[in-house]
DNA sequence: CAAATAGTACAAATAAGTTGCATATATCGG
DNA sequence: CCGATATATGCAACTTATTTGTACTATTTG
């Protein structure tokens, strides 16, 4: 995952966004970052920001597609970069915002505290009874992760 | 599901629990509700009671495992009725409550912001890369129930 | 390079959840 | 049934996460 900074730039235009400072670091971390990042992350990492500024920033990139939300029971809020943003990544076929990606699964680790996005681990087909409309699925795992093993 | 009363005792007495109508009230709640409820819930429905005593009620009730949080992404809590509350219930066999049971499917209905736990549609297996150990797993499936369909 | 548009900072508000402490109540033994 | 003890509740106040309003500043586009 060795990233130049103009992909930053490119990124922020594919998303019809105007390339701000603020916006690219916060992209920058993402990028960077093999984890999930809460807003009280971004705020310890990029304090020449104001948080209100970050929390913005957060929303926009969700709006946009460029973070997604993953659901957490600490009570606060923690986001990825989303599936179509690491496949721009990896290929260099270019995909469109709109694509649908397969949901990854969410791993939380009870020992370092990190949430992993295990993108190349699907989610299993999942069954529901009759009349049920399937949107969308998220798989939260919460053990210990590779690097926490003892 | 047709709950009489006298089994709310019965429940707290299970879990070395006091008696109160607190107690009675919150759970009664849960036993009559087909979905999750949040902490705002039950403050809406039982005003009777402090903010306070109904959080710490919440605890106690997943401390003693009678409830389980969760994960939502809307920024606050939901609780459910335990599986083994719900396997009490049903069947007249009592179990213990420190029994593990299987995890369940959480399904949030996009239409009426509901969600349900889905007993009897368990998550399917799971693979992580080699060196994960897993804890934990949540499935959280958005779509639209079977109520709210057109 | 200036006008139009969008982003940022600061202050202040809101919402969810927690803590401390004094009072009230449930339980248990007699 | 009664009183002692442990526990639950209510109230006030606090913390933390997130949002909103508004004035100011920076980016984009022609």
């Amino acid at each position: 995952m060795n990233m130049k900074k103009p992909r930053l730039k490119e990124i922020l235009h594919d998303y019809q966004l105007r390339v701000t400072p603020g916006r690219c670091d916060v992209l920058n971390h993402f990028l960077r970052s093999s984890y999930a990042l809460s807003a009280k992350d971004l705020e310890n990492r990029l304090p020449q920001y104001d948080r209100v500024t970050l929390y913005r920033t957060l929303h926009t990139f969700l709006e946009k597609g460029i973070l997604h939300l993953i659901p957490h029971d600490g009570g606060f809020a923690y986001f990825g970069l989303s599936e179509s943003i690491r496949l721009q990544l990896d290929n260099t076929a270019r995909a469109s915002s709109n694509t649908h990606y397969p949901d990854h699964i969410h791993f939380t680790c009870t020992t370092c505290g990190r949430t992993e996005c295990l993108s190349d681990y699907m989610i299993p087909q999942v069954t529901l009874p009759q009349g049920y409309q399937i949107k969308d699925v998220d798989l939260l795992v919460k053990g210990i992760c590779q690097a926490c093993q003892v």
